[in-house]
DNA sequence: AAACAAATGTAGCAATGGCTACGGATGATG
DNA sequence: CATCATCCGTAGCCATTGCTACATTTGTTT
């Protein structure tokens, strides 16, 4: 009974920090997309299109701010910086990548849909090779 | 610029909730291992596994007990209600296709192990299937 | 039995992400 | 230019998950 524990095999995946970096990928993949769509992003915008308060995105719009990641004023609509559109292109590539992949695999679009937007998250480099692996070998 | 933004597809994804269940799943199905691997399970193994403070764990535990998932009393190492069972041995399942999957796929063992933990949470029951008939296909 | 180490509980703080309620800013319309 | 709807910010609440510091319980070891 006095076996060591085998620790997590991922050390650092501190929920909070985890979930963090989360919301910014979320975020400034939004805000991109919003902008592409209809030439500006309001936070009106990203709480419709993620189903939250308008308070809750200004509070993470704020951080985001204060993060480099996003650019606001007050009254203004959002903008990505340099580094938040950089983020942003890279979270939208990793997320269209498993949402073919899951197509790819078989699940219909509406499910791909849902799944890849929680999976791309955790998606490490060896798995995203993998599965652009798997859709070349497919094609 | 007037368009009706569309809205997630998940439309429910609270992230406060769905981390709830999360975080429930992972300690349930971390309380049956190592009550297989050591015969019982403390606070402090459960703080080693996930890499939190006793404190952290043993709030969560009183949630989930609560939750009548776990069965705690103070001192006394942590088991799990029939229901807590039940969730833990479904979460294992899933974790176990998911893990299984993503080696069949080419990814080294260590990194699917990190990822699978991740991806296990997001994976619907469509896109299960998909992958456990993806493992009867490579057999 | 006393003393000590280890395990667990409690108090209290911070960060994050939900919310409602309210008030100020902006822009369109009369 | 006044009004009004829409947008956005602020105040302040709650829950969750981190933490440190300190207190208590348990069990082992003199």
């Amino acid at each position: 009974m006095k076996d060591k524990v085998k620790a997590r095999s991922v050390p650092f995946s501190q929920t909070r920090s985890r979930h963090a970096s989360e919301t910014a990928e979320d975020y400034v993949e939004a805000v991109m997309e919003l902008i592409v769509e209809k030439g500006e992003c309001r936070v009106l915008d990203l709480a419709r299109y993620f189903n939250v308060s308008h308070v809750t995105v200004s509070r993470i719009v704020k951080r985001l701010h204060d993060e480099k990641l996003l650019i606001s004023s007050p009254y203004k609509p959002v903008r990505l910086t340099d580094a938040g559109a950089k983020l942003a292109k890279r979270a939208k590539e990793r997320h269209a990548i498993v949402l073919d992949f899951l197509i790819a695999l078989g699940v219909d679009k509406a499910n791909a849909e849902i799944d890849s937007e929680g999976i791309e998250h955790y998606v490490g480099s060896k798995t995203l090779t993998a599965m652009k692996r798997f859709l070349k070998s497919q094609k």
